[in-house]
DNA sequence: GTCTATACAACGATAGAC
DNA sequence: GTCTATCGTTGTATAGAC
C-alpha cells in the first residue's frame, strides 16, 4: 500500500522549500534543534531528506531559514576569520553590517519582536547564537572561556543591530561601515582574544 | 464664569498620578518631549502643573514614568560618575544591572517589545536615551563626538540587556554583576573617554 | 488634630517679535 | 536692543482625608 513517489522532477507547483521550512519551522519549535531529525522533517514536509541539502546546505541551513534569519553561519566565521585572528573583531562588525544592510533592516526588527514577543523564539535563538555563531566563533579563534567571550561578543552585535535597525538612533544608524568597524571593532576584538579579566 | 478649582486635597478616587500619567504619553507622543509642555499635560489632566513636581519630580521623571522606564535619568548619571571618571564604565554597567534586576527582566523585555514593535515608541526611547541617559553622560565626562560615544554606549548596554532578560544567554543570563562589570565595563570606558578611532 | 494632596502665585530663564 | 509671552520650577496657604 505504500505509494513509491516517483524520481525525477515533481510538476511545478509543489514548492518543496516552503514545505520544507514549515515543517522544519514546527519541528524545531517543537523538539529544538537536536531532537528534530532532517528524516522527520522531511517525511511532514513529504518530500526526500535530501531536499534539504539541495536548497538549505544541510540541517543548519535549514534551522537559519526556519528562523528567517538571513544568514549563512559558516558565512559569518568565515567572513569574520578573514584577515587573521587579530582581525576578527573589525572583520566580524563588517559582515554583520553586510549582511543586515543588505537584508533591510526590518527583517532584524521583526525577528527582535518574535524573540521578545514569544519565549519559544527566544530559546530557539538562543540555540542558534550559540551553537553556530559566536560559541563556534570564539572556539575557533581558541581563547578561554569560550562561551562567556562568545555571549559577550553577542551581546554588542545585538545591541549594534538594534540602534541601527530598531531604535535606529544617530549617528550609528547612518554610520558608514568603517566608522563602526573602527569603533565597535577593538570591543569584539577584546571580547574574542583579549584579557577579560575573569 | 471660571470655575476655581477648590484648594486642598481632593475626594479620594481623583487618581492624579495616572491622570497626568494618561495625558503625559498622549502629549509626549504627538508633540514629543520638547513641544509637550508641563501645563498643557496638566491642563489636559484637569490638575495643576505643580502636581507634575510634587509627583514626579519634574517633567524629566513625569515623561520617564510615561515611557514605562523605572529608571530615573539623574540616578543613572550619577551612579556612574560615583567614583571618578576614569570608572564611569565598570559603575555603568553596575548601575544598569541593578536598576533592571530590582526591577525584574519582565520589564526590559516589555520595553523590547514595545519598541520593537511602534515605530512610535521607538522614537520616543530614541529621544529619551539621547537626552537623558547616554547624551547627558557623555557631555558630562567630556570627550569629542559625545552623540556617537553615547550611542556607542547604549548599543552595548541595550545588547546587555537584551542578552541577560530577553534572550537569556548563559553565561550573562546568570552571571554576577562582578563578572559583568569587569567584562563590559572596559568597553564602556572605552567608548565613553578612551580613543575611539575616527 | 495631623498629615498631605492640592491650588495659586510668583520667579528666573529663554525664545521670538518688533 | 527691548519687550513680551511662555516655559519649567518653587514656595506657600488651604481644604479635606484620616
Amino acid at each position: 500500500m505504500t505509494e513509491t513517489r516517483r524520481r525525477g522532477r515533481r510538476p511545478s507547483g509543489a514548492d518543496t522549500k516552503t514545505a520544507l521550512i514549515e515543517a522544519a519551522t514546527e519541528a524545531f519549535a517543537a523538539q529544538g534543534y537536536d531532537k528534530a531529525t532532517v528524516r522527520d522533517i522531511a517525511g511532514r514536509a513529504g518530500v526526500d531528506p535530501a531536499m534539504v541539502n539541495h536548497w538549505f546546505g544541510g540541517k543548519e541551513g535549514l534551522f537559519a531559514a526556519a528562523m528567517q534569519i538571513p544568514v549563512n553561519p559558516a558565512e559569518i566565521i568565515e567572513g569574520a576569520l578573514r584577515g587573521g585572528r587579530e582581525h576578527a573583531g573589525e572583520q566580524l562588525v563588517r559582515t554583520f553590517l553586510h549582511v543586515w544592510d543588505t537584508t533591510g533592516g526590518g527583517v532584524f526588527a521583526g525577528l527582535v519582536r518574535s524573540v521578545a514577543g514569544h519565549e519559544l523564539a527566544a530559546k530557539l535563538l538562543r540555540e542558534f547564537v550559540t551553537r553556530f555563531i559566536f560559541g563556534r566563533l570564539a572556539k575557533e579563534i581558541g581563547a578561554d572561556r569560550p562561551e562567556l567571550r562568545g555571549a559577550l561578543t553577542g551581546s554588542q552585535m545585538v545591541g549594534l543591530g538594534m540602534m541601527r535597525y530598531v531604535v535606529k538612533l544617530e549617528p550609528i544608524a547612518s554610520a558608514d561601515h568603517d566608522t563602526l568597524a573602527r569603533a565597535i571593532g577593538p570591543t569584539i576584538q577584546r571580547y574574542l582574544t583579549g584579557d577579560i579579566d575573569i
